[in-house]
Order: C-alpha cells, then sequence, then structure tokens
DNA sequence: GTTAGCAGTCAATTCTACCGAGTGCCAACG
DNA sequence: CGTTGGCACTCGGTAGAATTGACTGCTAAC
C-alpha cells in the first residue's frame, strides 16, 4: 500500500513540468489538426526536448491520470474534457490579432441606435471574429426603475400595458377586461398607474386600490400582469449569432441537430450562460455544464456590467476543441467594449 | 420539319394521361425512399397498369422533356424541379391525419398572450406538425394608426420615443439632442407629438412646428426617427421555428450550412416569402424562387389576412422532396385558423 | 531515467471481383 | 402500331483480402 502511493507521485491537480509540456502540446496539436496526436509528432514539437518513447511513456501517466484518451490500441491519444481543462487553465491570455481588434473597434466606434440592435449586432460580430456561435445575453430589466406606464384602449375589452423604464426597455401586456371599460376609465386608470408605479421597480411592492369599480380593477390587473412577467424569460434577450457555423465546426449530423435544437430554446441558452457565471467559470467543457446534449461542445462567456453590476453575457459555442486563445481574447475584448459602450460614453445607457 | 412537329405531339405543358401517372408515380416513390426510382418499382405501382418495358419509353420521353433526369446511366430516374412543380400542381389538396388537427385545434383554443407570443408559438406548433423548419412572418405596422404617442427623457441628452399602434404593437426609439433638453421641454413635446401623431399612420405626412425652440426641435426629431423607421426590417416580425429540423431533412453538410445561413438573415427570409406571394405562389421549389443558396429547397407559404387585409404569412421550408401534401394541409390549416385568431374572435386584434 | 529498436495492433486505404438494379434496344406479338 | 418480353450492357455499390502506415508497449542497452 505504502509503496503505491509512493509509485504515484503527483495524484494531485497539477502535474509536473514537462508532463504538463506534453500534455499541451498534445492538446494544441489536436486542436489543430482534429486528429489523434502520436508521440513522435509531440516529440518533435520546439518545446518537447524528449525522444518519442519518452513522451510515450509519460503519456501512459497521462492517460492514466485521466488527461488523454485512446480511441483505440493503434491510434494517437486525443484531450479528454480533463485534458482541456488544465490546458484551459493553464493558458496565457492571449490577443487578438491587429486587425481584429480593428474591427472590433471599428464596430463600437460606429454602431448607433437601440440597445436591442446593438446586441444583436454584436453577437454576430463576435461569431464572425471567431467563427463559432456567439450568445449574447441582456441583463432583464428587474432592477430597472419605471420612468413611464400606460394603458392604451384598444376596444373595449382589451387595453395594452405600456412601461417604460430606465434602461431604456419597454414591455408591453395585453390586459382583458370582462366590462366594458370605457374610455374615461382607462384614462384614468392609466394616470393613477403612472403615479403609483413611477420610480418602483418591478421587484418593489406598491399599494394599489381595493376597491371593485371599473377604474381600480383595471389598475389592479394591470399591475398584477406586469408583476407577472418577471419569472418568465422575456425579461433577458438573447442574441444568437452565426448559428450555421454550428455545421461548420461539429462534425457528425446528430451532434448539429442537437447543438442547434438547444440553441432553438432561448430559456435554456439563458440559463446555461447564467449557470457557468454563477459557478465562476469562464469556460465551461463537455460535461461541465451539465448538458447532455451539448457534451461535445466547449462554451466561454464574459460577463458585461454597467456600472459594476452584472448586466449580461457575451459567450461563444464551439467544439471542445475550440481555439480557446482566440475564442477568450475575442469574447472578452467584445464584453470589455460592450461594457464600456453602456457604461460611460454616451448612448442611452 | 413538319414530321418532326407530328413527333412530339404533346410539347405542351401538360402531359397524356398515363406519362403523368408515371410521373406522379416516380415523383411520389421519391420522396418516399430518396433513392432514384426505377421502372419496375414504377410498373408495380398500383395506378400503372402496363410493364417495365412500357414505362421505360415513357421515362425517356419525360427526360427528354425535362420532368426527370438519371444520376447515371444505370440508375433509376429522380424528379427535376420542373418534374416537382407537375407534381405539386397536379396535387389534389389533402387534409390532416385527425390527431394533427386536434393538436391545432388544441393550439389555438388554448393560446393566448401577445401578438408575438402567438406567432412564436405557432412557428413551432408549424414545426413540429411537419418536421421542417417554419417561418412566420407578422405584418409590418404600416397601415395602422397610432394610438398613442410618449417621449420619455431617460437624461438630458437622450429620450426615448414610444409609440403604440393600433393593431397592437410598440416601437420604440431613442432620440439623441445636442442641447439639454429639460423635463418640461420634454413633457411638452410628448403632448404636443401625442396630438399631432395620433390617428395617423407611419405613411401620413404631418405638420410639424418649424420653429427653432428646443421642444420643437424635440418634436421634429422625434417624428422624423419615427417616419424613417418604414423602410428598415423593423416592421414585420419573423419567427422561425425548427430550425435544428435544417440538420435532419437535408443531407450534405454544405447544403445544410447554407440553409442555415439563410436563415440567419431574417430580412432574406421576409422578402423571399414575399416574393412568392406577390407571384402568386403557395410553393417555390428549387431554383424557381432565384435564391441559388436555397436550390435544394422547396418553400410553401400560405397567407394569413385580417379582416380581409394581408396581414403575414406561414411558411415552410423543406429538400424538394418534401412531403408537399401533408406540408401545404399544415400550412394551411395553420394560416386559417391564425386568420381566424386574429380576425373575428376575441384575443386583440 | 532515457532512448533506440522491435514486434504487435488496428484503422484506413486500396484493389479486385462481383453483384444487381436498371437501362436501351430489338424482335415478337396482339 | 403500341405493347411487351428478352437480352446485352453499364456502372455504382459492396464485400473481402491484402496492404499500408501510424501508432503503441515492451525490452534491452546506454
Amino acid at each position: 500500500m505504502a509503496r503505491r502511493n509512493v509509485k504515484t507521485p503527483a495524484s494531485s491537480s497539477d502535474l509536473d513540468a514537462r508532463k504538463a509540456t506534453i500534455l499541451e502540446a498534445v492538446v494544441a496539436e489536436h486542436i489543430n489538426t482534429a486528429q489523434p496526436v502520436g508521440s513522435s509528432s509531440v516529440a518533435h514539437s520546439p518545446d518537447v526536448a524528449v525522444s518519442p518513447a519518452t513522451v510515450r511513456s509519460e503519456m501512459v501517466a497521462l492517460e492514466r491520470e485521466g488527461y488523454l484518451a485512446q480511441p483505440h490500441t493503434s491510434a494517437g491519444r486525443v484531450p479528454t474534457d480533463k485534458g482541456y481543462r488544465f490546458f484551459v487553465d493553464h493558458l496565457k491570455s492571449g490577443v487578438l490579432s491587429s486587425a481584429q481588434q480593428h474591427q472590433v473597434k471599428d464596430f463600437f466606434a460606429n454602431v448607433r441606435g437601440e440597445v436591442e440592435d446593438v446586441l444583436e449586432q454584436t453577437s454576430t460580430l463576435l461569431s464572425q471574429l471567431t467563427s463559432y456561435t456567439s450568445v449574447v445575453v441582456g441583463a432583464g430589466h428587474a432592477h430597472a426603475s419605471i420612468l413611464s406606464v400606460q394603458l392604451v384602449s384598444l376596444d373595449v375589452h382589451h387595453q395594452l400595458l405600456v412601461a417604460v423604464f430606465s434602461d431604456g426597455s419597454v414591455v408591453k401586456h395585453s390586459v382583458s377586461t370582462e366590462f366594458d371599460a370605457h374610455f374615461v376609465d382607462v384614462t384614468e386608470a392609466s394616470r393613477q398607474l403612472h403615479a403609483i408605479l413611477i420610480g418602483t421597480t418591478l421587484e418593489s411592492r406598491v399599494q394599489v386600490p381595493s376597491h371593485s369599480d371599473n377604474v381600480s380593477m383595471l389598475i389592479r390587473q394591470s399591475v398584477s400582469v406586469l408583476h407577472a412577467e418577471q419569472p418568465t424569460t422575456d425579461g433577458e434577450q438573447v442574441y444568437i449569432g452565426g448559428s450555421s457555423k454550428v455545421a461548420e465546426v461539429f462534425e457528425g449530423v446528430e451532434t448539429v441537430r442537437k447543438v442547434l435544437s438547444i440553441l432553438e430554446q432561448e430559456l435554456l441558452v439563458v440559463t446555461l450562460v447564467q449557470d457557468i457565471l454563477n459557478q465562476g467559470l469562464s469556460v465551461a467543457i463537455g460535461s461541465e455544464h451539465g448538458y447532455e446534449p451539448l457534451s461535445a461542445c466547449a462554451v466561454i462567456v464574459a460577463p458585461v456590467t454597467i456600472d459594476g453590476v452584472p448586466a449580461g453575457a457575451v459567450g461563444l459555442l464551439g467544439p471542445t476543441r475550440m481555439k480557446y486563445r482566440e475564442a477568450l481574447a475575442a469574447a472578452g475584448m467584445v464584453s470589455q467594449h460592450l461594457t464600456r459602450h453602456f457604461g460611460g460614453e454616451d448612448d442611452l445607457a
């Protein structure tokens, strides 16, 4: 027993320098070629100064410890999720090519328009930069205060509640009434709603009149319909860019189908991104995020803040063998620009 | 010369009964099997009462006339776009299975909520019914009149213009000013805008004050920003459902990529659907719609009207060998229900 | 501990032969 | 004269065998 412990010296999370170098070489090579990598190509890599035979013996160790796997006996090694994890954790952060940096700066120098449009275009940008599918999540307006509320009459049984928030977002909800709501009542309800709700957030508790006259009922219904929106997905907006990249970047129709099918469910995507952020990660590899259909994927996320408050995130979705350095750099740079764009500068915050 | 004309009796668009039957059998078979179909399988089809040899000689005729094609010498025949066109034109309209009819009825009996949500869910429904990708296009608010306009101040240089239309849609636009716009000015501008614009449509010409005081400038800028929206894509909304079906239904990564890439450009999709509608078609096969990347696709569209006025469309996108009868039935049924849903019934029109 | 050498494994490739689905053509038949 | 059965021919797909080559693991020497 004691002997065996001696024989496995570094069963802790870090590897000795040579193993680390070899592992990194394997991962880098496999990311480039998408092929299992063999001992000799690793040995010829500039960072490795040992013979293929030595590399081989190190590789069996790395395989035993779960960093590498062998598709079949006479093939090279392929990184496991754990192998990628090590690679990513020891990645020194890179920068984008200057052409790409220009592209990002140009983009943010020239975008204008509604937040929604900016986020959507950002998503396209990020996808073009990386050739992976990108996800941009805009924050919900849970914490934004209400600047204006208005009830507009469509017909006697249908009104439209329109609220404007301090973050520049606008929500609308239809309100239906059993009774005939006449113009004067709607106008009065609108006036009172404005007075009641202005300055509050969706989390605030507000006083509503408890009478049963038409105006009061309109008010109660409007408030409840507005506050009901919170738990749904409506709050967060998701913008997915470059979903066609999925077909380029993953192999196997089945994988493509699974990934697309996940991307269709926007609520799921938001949750995924939030989950990863909550775990404090910036990269989730393979099964780390717990979504089985995405086990062939790696997801990169970078938070976006407004005035220091979390206000969304940008993300990238690619195969586990994605180009982490470039993708991380792109996501990082875009998230920073986005933060700056909505933070200090000018456009509506 | 005269002799040759005699030899090609029916070079007009229709075929004699037997050719038609054979062509239809070929198309039907190929839709089922995705394989080139040979003379004997056609001859054994119940509608065809001749020998394989006869079928063969008819097939060479059909090939000469462009309805069929041969992938290579010793293979069966495959329909051309023209062949599918004939098939579709002579298709007697089918109905959905009663289970599917129930599904549609259930859906429309239970949906409620904003128009946008209904359309989005409809798109998912249609895709589930057919296992093709679906497209739902909602009309723009070009003809809707304005029920309410409001200018909300975000900060001294940024206001938000919010307009509510009679069709229940809400648009917002940010308005930036060089000068400091104070609360009272914004409120006054808001009041006047409301008065000026209410009851108008985006196509109306309106009188705006030509003074150069802050209030007038706010008004002018707001009106121009609102009327500027017209030509963009913003007016129409597109909801695409089941884009993951693309990966199931098309073969060849390249085709999948092309189709997805088209679907990403929502403006393009709207245009495509409108184009097909304008041509008075309900099905566009292969190159008929003129979008080269979609040459492997067939697109089915069915218009949706509100009170007799065109108000959008539902569409389906599948391979040229799609199940036309079922797909047409589904699109037709859904478009009818949608028309009814937004037409007479109750929910906000 | 490292390395060169060697035997062994196994997926991928190539080659061959062959099968069979399907055609075009022709001669016979009603 | 249209229809049909028969026949030779074409050619893609497949199955099997042989080959290749990129690996490995092991062992013995350095």
